[in-house]
DNA sequence: ACAAAAGTGTTAATCTTACACCCATGT
DNA sequence: ACATGGGTGTAAGATTAACACTTTTGT
């Protein structure tokens, strides 16, 4: 058995957050090295006593100042053995989703800046980050045809069109507002708070929460939460 | 940046075969260590210059002398860290899909002993390797219904009999015939040869086979392989 | 002629899609 | 009264699910 590997473990953090119908993704600026200056996904090196989900969450508490509401191992990237200009790293890749509520404050950030940019307006970034921000993406938006997500991008009580808007705007596509609506309900884990919107244009809108005990419910029963529409 | 860290990476692989109505996993026999003797996944710690793909088929090629038809990557298991009692291993796993007809030989093997055992009566597994093949098993059963890797298991020619078997063994359902046949050549994916099986009981079947280019240019133009039946 | 496995169609039920108008409020 | 976004139903079309008999061969 080779014992004398020189391999370094990394984990990495795709967090997305949405707000004002926007899909954003949080990066942190590079203090040090080769991609000083450059923008790059949160992330950093395991350490030796660490599980890699308290490693993420660490950097993501360190880093950003953050504390996610969803988190999936999404990928290990290993196969570019130069990913990485200074010596061989592989990374752990983590796919995060936080709640729009903590979308402002990024405190406690040791990285010199922290940022969330909108997934349209994306500036290069150090490492093989592209690329795995790529990945993070199609999944974010295959995920969401097939498991109730969205929530998680959400604040706690929301709308039926912050949902819908949030559908189209992942998804890039337009969707039938009635079908959706429908859809959506029937698998019965939204519901009514019986509480209106602060009062804007047009007809007030109902508040709508998700119904956690109901979903885990439902999984336990097996229901599969495929959305299928235009 | 700690750049002492003390973490082995390897890789392991869950090796499906399937022949003779019965769905197979690869396993070896540990040769040293506390797991001596024990059954556990082919695997291994990674070089330094070798990406995980190399690794993971230079372990199937040394450990049981195997190229397989079809590998991705599963997950990695790092959240356990004392997964292996030596010192700390976050394993990189690998789920694979050998054609049936590499079933047989497992030649070049330098473990003690690689032997193919049915899904349902594996050993006790050394590691964690238990809950690694538990994850792999769910992994086949989803995938197989939404897409066609049942192909990557049977030889180039097969019967649909074989097929339709291969489905009902490896996801424990009862299928509808007729309805199964139907779907499946719906996809156009699978074409007859015009050829007929070795005489055996009963009416003489014909031989299929799985038309590669035709599914790829059905990949390209974003056709999905769902299978729903009974 | 019979045993064994292969091959084949139709119908009812369900789910999906397409589509347009009224409602409740603020200005 | 009108502008704005919220809320709602129905009918046609597509897909799925349930179901049993005929065919071809070997013995």
């Amino acid at each position: 058995m080779e014992l004398n590997q020189n391999i370094k473990i990394a984990v990495d953090a795709i967090v997305f957050g949405y707000s004002e119908n926007k899909l954003n993704v949080l990066l942190i600026k590079q203090k040090f090295g080769v991609f000083k200056d450059h923008w790059a996904l949160v992330g950093g090196f395991v350490k030796d006593g660490e599980t890699l989900d308290e490693a993420v969450n660490r950097e993501l508490r360190e880093e950003a100042g953050i504390t996610v509401n969803y988190l999936e191992q999404l990928y290990t990237f290993g196969d570019n053995v130069h990913r990485d200009p200074r010596f061989r790293v592989v990374s752990v890749a983590y796919f995060a989703l936080v709640n729009s509520t903590a979308l402002q404050p990024i405190a406690d950030s040791d990285a010199d800046e922290a940022r969330w940019f909108s997934i349209n307006d994306i500036p290069p970034l150090a490492f093989d980050h592209d690329q795995i921000l790529k990945l993070a993406y199609q999944r974010i938006q295959a995920k969401l045809t097939y498991h109730p997500i969205g929530f998680d991008l959400l604040p706690k009580e929301f709308l039926f069109s912050d949902l819908e808007n949030l559908y189209c705007s992942i998804l890039n596509k337009e969707i039938d507002r009635r079908n959706f609506r429908k859809k959506i309900l029937s698998f019965g884990i939204i519901e009514d708070t019986g509480e209106y919107a602060p009062k804007s244009k047009g007809r007030p809108a109902k508040l709508y929460r998700f119904n956690q005990t109901k979903y885990e419910q439902l999984v336990q029963e097996g229901i599969f939460f495929e959305i299928n529409f235009a």
